[in-house]
DNA sequence: AGTACCACCTGACGGC
DNA sequence: TGCCGTCAGGTGGTAC
């Protein structure tokens, strides 16, 4: 899941529910999904402070304190975030609980162990270390426009490129080139000017609309392919069949019709 | 520079 | 019922 629309969802979330209040404890399930950091770590990082504020990078969701730490999480290919009321059982996949003192739960949730937690002390150099390209809500469209200039990919591999821009990932890319009416493998250096006018558009667009809709592919428009990702299904547009294929090894659906190459 | 392939993990699903 | 291969909404490394 965890793609843009769903760390932010995850993020709004955790405002919600979470924030302001103190720290008692923090328990690991796994410690194989801390990354440069050990469990003493944490609880002597975290143990008595608050989470003050969140923020977010592409996948990435930060967890400020009112301390020197900050607490980054990344979903990899499954997970969520779960605040429990008091005394909730422990589920096999919840990786990392973070305990206030009023006896409700944080809970970091991730079947695969794809993910990673981490504690670091400040976000710039993290996603300078890291080569996170700017957040795609944020990016301007000149910005975009920039991105693609002297550039040879496919149009798919460069909207899911984290360092050139950060959050799309490989459902929200086929939903945007969907939108767009551009094949997945179509080189960005052939796009017209009106075609990356378009796919920018696409890009808020689709994400804005996602993330009003709670993430929930049920309640996406009908014309969206999101909730179609399997064989056989039709083009909400043409009525064809959607195809599946494989661009930089990752399953793509499309229109070959809608999106010519 | 861009792509293909593999590895990391676990769980769900279809075929036998 | 159970075993097995395949696949999955991400990322990082390697090799061409």
């Amino acid at each position: 899941m965890p793609e843009l629309p769903d760390v932010e969802v995850f993020r709004r979330y955790i405002n919600e529910h979470a924030l302001k209040q103190k720290i008692s404890d923090v328990t690991v399930n796994n410690t194989g999904i801390l990354k440069n950091t050990s469990v003493s770590n944490m609880k002597k990082a975290l143990k008595g402070k608050v989470f003050s504020r969140t923020s977010r990078r592409g996948k990435y969701c930060f967890l400020e304190t009112n301390g020197e730490d900050t607490v980054v999480l990344h979903f990899g290919m499954t997970g969520n975030i779960k605040y429990h009321e008091n005394g909730t059982p422990l589920d096999d996949h919840e990786r990392v609980r973070f305990h206030f003192e009023n006896g409700n739960i944080l809970s970091f949730v991730n079947v695969r162990l794809l993910g990673e937690v981490r504690l670091i002390k400040d976000k710039d150099s993290f996603v300078t270390s890291k080569q996170i390209g700017s957040d795609a809500l944020q990016l301007s469209y000149n910005q975009f426009r920039q991105l693609l200039q002297r550039r040879s990919s496919m149009v798919k591999s460069m909207l899911m490129n984290q360092n050139l821009l950060s959050g799309i990932g490989n459902v929200y890319a086929d939903e945007i080139l969907y939108q767009s009416r551009i094949h997945p493998k179509k080189n960005v250096k052939d796009l017209t000017e009106s075609q990356v006018k378009k796919l920018y558009t696409m890009m808020k667009k689709v994400t804005e609309t996602a993330i009003k809709k709670n993430v929930d592919a049920g309640k996406f428009p009908h014309s969206y392919i999101t909730h179609r990702r399997e064989e056989g299904e039709k083009c909400p547009s043409c009525g064809g069949t959607l195809e599946k294929i494989k661009v930089s090894g990752r399953p793509t659906y499309f229109c070959p019709k809608c999106q010519e190459e």
